[in-house]
RNA sequence: CGGGGUAUAGCUCAGCUUGGUAGAGCACUGGUUUUGGGAACCAGGGGUCGCAUGUUCGAAUCCUGCUGCCCCGACCA
């Protein structure tokens, strides 16, 4: 992409209305723009890093054998009358009428009419297990949205459904959701903990938010340090082999939100020199329900014994809008946004210092061609601007790699490549640039290990 | 929903106290000179002053009502 010919909206002032650091750079950097309390519009920067997210969140959920489909964002009424829940959920609950008058809701979440798809279709114990999941838009009527997509009322959201045959079955589905949980999070470069909680409105008894440590965390949370190092499961991980033993070496260190526990457990439980106690932002939940909405709703198998059972199911919930900003809390300096490889919404980019000058613009030019024929995710800065905006903007909208090329190197045969996160420099040969920085990032992407 | 703020150009803000028909910087357009960390100069374009009502010869400014947005709290992916 030739910045020439994009939209990249940044602003070099500080929008008055975000008070937090990722909200602030997402808005600075052209990411986003607000359309009204807690709704966005995702400008083309901040759609493509969504997009990658959406990517690496379906591919991990394959992995582990769940299936994709698309479920509306509205919904009739009734379905939630079946579970009770139209009653129960409250103004969150975006409720409206349609021209004849019927009930519809748009979807804050979507285990009714999952279960009714489930029910239509499943009348055997031979068709389980079953893991369905869809990426759809929710909106929840929030009293106070706040800090950007963190916490919006229309948010993006993956959400997973687990159909088993049993409890000891449905903990296996449970246990694929997790490690996948791990994956994911993994590949899309945070550091998020798995930490015991609460069950909330949804319901049943076994609940983990995952957790990204960071200042402007809206909870409370507490876990051993040792959490922060564990090993990842790789690529190769048999999903169908017995997980259990990654699932209770991440759980059989102490961590939990404040919901459930609180600093004298983190003291009872973890040696002093272990003990973490921050702030964390929940970037995704996996519930355990059982028959919470199969059984109001008649969602029954016929089992071995020809006997009608309720399934076994759970919930497995990431916010993709949320994804994004937690992303930036945690990777972020002064100068604006540093991506991780795996989610930049480029992955390099090519600095033309003298856009007007024709043997620096013919270099930049060949570089930018076979930087794309080698499937590089580059960009192109090819504005006519002062070298000192086009570093600001590099830097702000957070690229991993800077290539920046002048008269002064064209004439020398020598880029400069700069690495975002460490600020480092280096002065490289021209020839070599493009094979320089395929070495340094294709190995970097996380899609193979 | 309670409490506190705020609303003037695309953005950040001044003007309001004391009413006289709207300004700066940045951004934008044209031009000249520049060019390795947010260039300089010249010339331009751009605003129903959140909305409505009232007071007044005259309202961005004063009164009243409403709305949007932000912050703090309870609620939440």
């Amino acid at each position: 992409m030739r910045l020439t010919k994009y939209f990249l909206p940044v602003l070099k002032e500080e929008p008055k209305e975000a008070e937090i650091v990722s909200h602030r750079l997402m808005l600075r950097a052209g990411m986003i723009r607000q359309q009204a309390s807690g709704i966005y519009s995702w400008l083309p920067l901040g759609y493509k890093v969504l997009q990658k997210v959406q990517r690496i969140i379906e591919e991990e959920q394959n992995r582990a054998g769940a299936i994709e489909l698309l479920m509306p964002t509205l919904q009739p009424a009734d379905l939630w009358r079946e579970s009770g829940r139209y009653d129960a959920y409250g103004k969150e609950m975006l409720r409206i009428k349609d021209r004849s008058d019927r009930d519809l809701i748009y979807g804050p979440t979507n285990e009714e009419m999952i279960t009714d798809i489930f029910r239509s279709a499943i009348k055997s114990y031979k068709d389980l297990p079953l893991i369905l999941y869809h990426i759809q838009w929710k909106f929840r009527d929030e009293i106070r949205p706040r800090f950007g997509t963190m916490r919006s009322r229309e948010f993006l959201m993956k959400d997973a459904y687990t159909f088993d045959l049993n409890q000891e079955n449905a903990v296996k589905s449970y246990n694929k959701m997790f490690v996948s949980y791990l994956r994911t999070f993994y590949r899309l470069g945070i550091p998020a903990i798995p930490m015991r909680a609460e069950t909330g409105p949804i319901g049943g008894d076994l609940s983990h938010e995952f957790i990204v440590l960071a200042k402007t965390g809206e909870s409370e949370v507490f876990c051993h340090a040792d959490l922060l190092e564990k090993n990842i499961p790789s690529i190769d991980l048999d999903y169908d082999g017995d997980l259990s033993k990654i699932v209770d070496d991440w759980t059989s260190l102490f961590a939990a939100t404040e919901d459930v526990a609180s600093e004298e457990d983190l003291i009872a439980n973890v040696p002093s020199d272990k003990r973490i106690s921050a702030r964390g932002i929940e970037v995704g939940q996996t519930f355990y329900f059982a028959d919470k909405y199969s059984k109001p709703m008649g969602a029954d198998v016929t089992d071995s014994n020809g006997k009608q059972v309720s399934v076994f199911c759970g919930s497995y919930g990431i916010g993709l809008t949320r994804i994004v900003p937690a992303i930036i809390e945690a990777s972020h300096d002064e100068n604006g946004i540093i991506w991780p490889i795996s989610v930049a919404p480029f992955e390099v980019i090519l600095i033309n210092l003298r856009a007007k000058d024709d043997e620096c613009s013919n270099v930049c030019q060949d570089i930018y061609n076979k930087l794309k024929k080698a499937n590089i995710d580059v960009v192109y800065d090819d504005r006519d601007q002062g070298a000192g905006a086009k570093f600001a903007t590099a830097d702000l909208i957070g690229i991993p790699l800077q290539l920046i090329i002048g008269p002064r190197g064209v004439k020398s045969g020598e880029a400069e490549l700069k690495i975002r996160k460490s600020g480092e420099k280096e002065n490289i040969p021209l020839e070599n640039a493009v094979q320089k920085i395929i070495d340094l990032i294709v190995p970097n992407r996380r899609d193979k290990d």
